[in-house]
DNA sequence: TCGCGTTCCTTTAACGATACAGGTGGAACG
DNA sequence: CGTTCCACCTGTATCGTTAAAGGAACGCGA
């Protein structure tokens, strides 16, 4: 009887009434007199009952007031992109008004994604996408709501995703306007390669870059330093980079510059020493007087790669990021760049997927983009 | 019958087996023949059975596979402080290699910390405590394994800590071998305040600062800027840095400086604009040639209130910070810090509470420190 | 006295799964 | 032909909780 670990039984019996007031007694004060509750809890606290037991609330109740996150990338690679990290912070911060807690569900490759079919959650977000892995399946399959940020579309799951080609036209423009004239950027992984401006194939309605007229070529591209495999690492992630040049691009092409003439290179991944190298390689080939990074990331690693080079920014080069990360704003010089607000986008991210929880309807309103103007950008000399 | 959401038992009678046997089909494979686990999978699909739900299975296994993190903080202060995101990742990578997933535990003030009781979780891991938190009581009384990071010790619980006094000492010994005969301490909050060096209360044994001989004094100490709630926000946190402030100025002590000519300043808060507010309230006054930042953070602000007061580092000031954060190695110049491996501490907590977990023996290895030489200290000229 | 609403507590019946202990049929073996 | 063994599957008993409805006791106005 007393053997074993205290219930709401145990607890009833030795206080002498019944389990479910037991239950009251932690969950609705409002529901018995405030001297039987304290007896209660009293003798729940001398028989060192822990309270209501989650799994067997879980059970009954069929709510977790848990959002799960699916990390389809490595571990290290989420923590480490700051990008992700203000998307997380965002959306933790969203789902703490709501009451619920937010897990983070690892995809380990072989273990048939126990992980995800065993998640105690009302409902998932997944982001940086691979396309076509299989824990996505798996999630699907558990029949709860979801949402996805980001890349790529997955066809009836809503989704959150700025206008990337949009955005990055807003870049081309804030440096036309300058008065600027030779161009590079700075992308990483293959989102070079087959690039967005001539194709868009597996681009969505927003990303999607609208054929140009024929005379265009696609520029020459620089192909990444010796890491044979990072380019297939995260094509989820590129399909979104490949917008921000196709739009970029575009939106030069636009302003009256040629496509062709444009500098692209490829970093090998997305952190700042790759773009270093990457700009240190476009940087000994021909001098542009504005770069455009895909990431601010990148757009740093060009800063560090301009100063090793002796030029001076923003007077001999101008340089544009994207996304807004906290570094943008504390380097040297300061980095003009392409907000998206990502912590917004967690934030709304955790609304839609709470509505869905809720059985409300679903509303996603378009994600705003500017270009904040820091101390990197300045007309040519 | 058909009514409802689908479970084992649907399935079962839809194939025309024992709901043990579907059950079997998800998880042990090896229990039943192929044919017949294609066969009930294949119902389990055609009737829309999501697999095994997370809530009974945990119920019935008392086991979560999961580990919860107390985040004291205000969740936004946590996404944002570098330091704990490099501990969080380490940790979800732990977990992840044994299996486990994180889930993120908020703590609202006012609603009873529901979370922390209902949070389905094997164990927790508490970071960044406040004192007498209400949160922590909870997190106790729910009488699973636990361990904490950093400070305060809290009797009973395994605790991961490094030796601020001791790391802190290294800092002071590698300027004091460069030569440096004046220094500075850019610290935060109130951690300034009642000196370490001079008392100990609250300090447990690891951070300890000796008492010293008579005739040294308090330096005296700028306050931090308008702000004033801000001082009382994370004692936990301060009980820290006050270690790191006290074991800084006693290693100096024990090189023949007098504490008394050290100038202490504290920051509003862990940022880098304030680290850089309080550093150039220290230049205006006096010119040490030597500064010790007590976190990364603080030591890059400094940076900054150099670079802003026209000196350079390191030949007219060497800058020390402590943690080793990603963006230490990215400064400019780059950051000499004591290094103490928050990912690794991120790691051995996920050891530590899993074992517990386990049941098996727990064992804390002392955590390492040392100082990683950078450009932004030399000798003084 | 009766009717009626309140307050406080109890009863009943799931929620969906898995551990454990069999049971069954057929092949292998002597 | 009886025994043993194995592969495969089933029956039963919980795991701990809460929703919903019900009932006893009490007070109060008519």
């Amino acid at each position: 009887m007393t053997a074993g670990r205290p219930t709401l039984e145990t607890v009833a019996q030795a206080a002498g009434v019944s389990a479910m007031t037991v239950s009251n007694a932690y969950n609705r004060p409002d529901q018995l007199s405030e001297e039987t509750r304290a007896r209660v809890l009293a003798v729940a606290k001398e028989l060192g009952y822990a309270g209501p037991d989650p799994a067997g609330r879980s059970l009954r109740t069929r709510r977790a007031d848990t959002i799960g996150v699916l990390l389809t990338e490595q571990l290290p690679y989420a923590f480490a992109d700051p990008g992700l990290v203000s998307f997380l912070h965002g959306l933790a911060s969203g789902l703490a008004d709501a009451g619920q807690a937010l897990l983070l569900v690892p995809t380990e490759v072989n273990a048939e994604h126990a992980h995800v079919r065993n998640a105690l959650v009302d409902g998932f977000v997944l982001t940086s996408l691979v396309p076509g892995h299989p824990a996505v399946a798996d999630v699907l399959g558990r029949r709860l709501p979801v949402v996805s940020w980001g890349q790529p579309k997955i066809p009836g799951v809503p989704r959150i995703c700025v206008d990337n080609a949009r955005a990055a036209a807003k870049a081309a423009r804030h440096l036309l306007d300058l008065g600027h004239t030779s161009f590079g950027v700075v992308t990483f992984g293959d989102s070079a390669g087959p690039l967005p401006y001539a194709g868009g194939d597996a681009l969505t309605s927003g990303d999607r870059a609208p054929s140009v007229t024929s005379g265009d070529r696609v520029p020459s591209v620089t192909s990444g330093d010796g890491d044979p495999d990072a380019p297939a690492r995260v094509p989820g992630v590129q399909l979104g980079m490949r917008a921000r040049v196709s739009g970029f691009l575009r939106a030069l092409h636009a302003g009256g510059i040629d496509p062709a003439s444009v500098s692209v290179v490829a970093a090998a991944r997305n952190s700042r020493a790759a773009g270093r190298d990457a700009a240190a390689r476009m940087l000994a080939d021909r001098r542009p007087t504005a770069v455009f990074g895909v990431t601010d990331v990148l757009a740093l690693g060009t800063l560090d790669a301009a100063a090793n080079a002796g030029m001076d920014v923003p007077r001999q080069l101008s340089v544009v990021g994207f996304d807004d990360v906290a570094a943008a704003a504390a380097s040297v010089p300061p980095l003009t760049t392409v907000a998206q607000s990502l912590f917004d986008q967690g934030r709304l991210a955790a609304s839609v997927v709470l509505d869905q929880v809720a059985g409300r309807p679903v509303r996603i309103p378009p994600i705003r983009t500017e270009v904040v103007v820091r101390g990197s950008t300045a007309p040519p000399i």
